[in-house]
DNA sequence: GTCCATGCAAACCTTTTGCACTATA
DNA sequence: TATAGTGCAAAAGGTTTGCATGGAC
């Protein structure tokens, strides 16, 4: 059905190859291609996008194998899934970039900016320290106007009561 | 259709009547039993948890009015909604707690604990300088083993790669 | 032959919307 | 009385699942 790549397959899907062998899993022509797709974009791509991409690239599959062949990519922890309150998800590859950063997200261009922070680690030492908590993941995401919104002039409305609430 | 409430109205729920008042929108029977709902807990409470609790309190309010009401709410910036990767929001309201706070998930037992971080302004801050990024809100959440967890022996499953991998 | 992946469609779940009816200001 | 809210049910949108088919070992 999915004729043989004509491309060599890239380092990282080969990666991906070696998780599955790992577990007992078959390396399908169909987990490789969305694979390479992930793999060969640096953008926060949605299912869709995914799913454009491979039609593009002439490969025609389903959207549960897609959303299978995420699962395990997350699984194997070399894809990072993402939620930007977009009302679906979005994917992102780990590898050839910062493993852990975060997120400014514009609110009027919807414009996602990745940054690195040491301070985080600070907190997550606190917390460890202060709750007995043991972290193993975080998340930041910093919402706002980007440069280019600001430069533009563009404003964002404040809804809230006339006037400020003081907290008891 | 609506019984008139037994109980006096909470000075909360008095001011989210000031913002529909400000905003030219009736104050309904039913807003007052959802936003009386939200303020009376300290939880992040589902839409289902409110549902639970308003037909407790012998109030039928359907979903749909329930949906549109948290809105309103979340619109007056006197509650807060929430995404812990469940599948469904949650909401929390502003008042009585810092304002500005972080979540600690436990990714065994879901529970949530609360912090304050003052590292997050110096980083706001930073942000702002490097990228001429307006921020307006942010939020962070550390996810692991909480403490009793810990306790009880628990420990999460790791399911990557065998082999850490070197990001390029 | 067994095991598992694939693809399609149906199911699922939360959230939103359309519409007839009702209550508010 | 005009305007907007409510409730029900249907729709929407992303994601998951059931199942028959098909390929790999």
């Amino acid at each position: 059905m999915i004729p043989p790549a004509t491309t060599a397959v890239s380092p990282f899907v080969r990666l991906f190859g070696r998780y599955l062998r790992e577990h007992g899993l078959p390396v399908t022509p169909q987990r490789q291609a969305v694979a390479e797709v992930v793999f060969s974009s640096t953008e926060h791509l949605s299912v869709d996008d995914i799913e454009r991409k491979l039609r593009e690239g002439g490969e025609r599959i389903g959207k549960a194998t897609i959303y299978r062949t995420l699962d395990l990519l997350v699984r194997s922890k070399l894809v990072a899934e993402r939620d930007f309150n977009e009302g679906f998800k979005r994917y992102e590859h780990r590898l050839s970039r910062q493993p852990e950063h975060e997120h400014l997200i514009c609110q009027r261009c919807g414009g996602v900016t990745e940054f690195k922070s040491e301070e985080i680690q600070a907190i997550q030492v606190h917390i460890a320290g202060r709750f007995g908590f043991r972290p193993t993941r975080h998340k930041l995401e910093i919402y706002g106007l980007c440069a280019s919104c600001i430069a533009v002039g563009a404003d964002l409305p404040s809804e809230g009561l006339t006037c400020p609430i003081e907290t008891v």
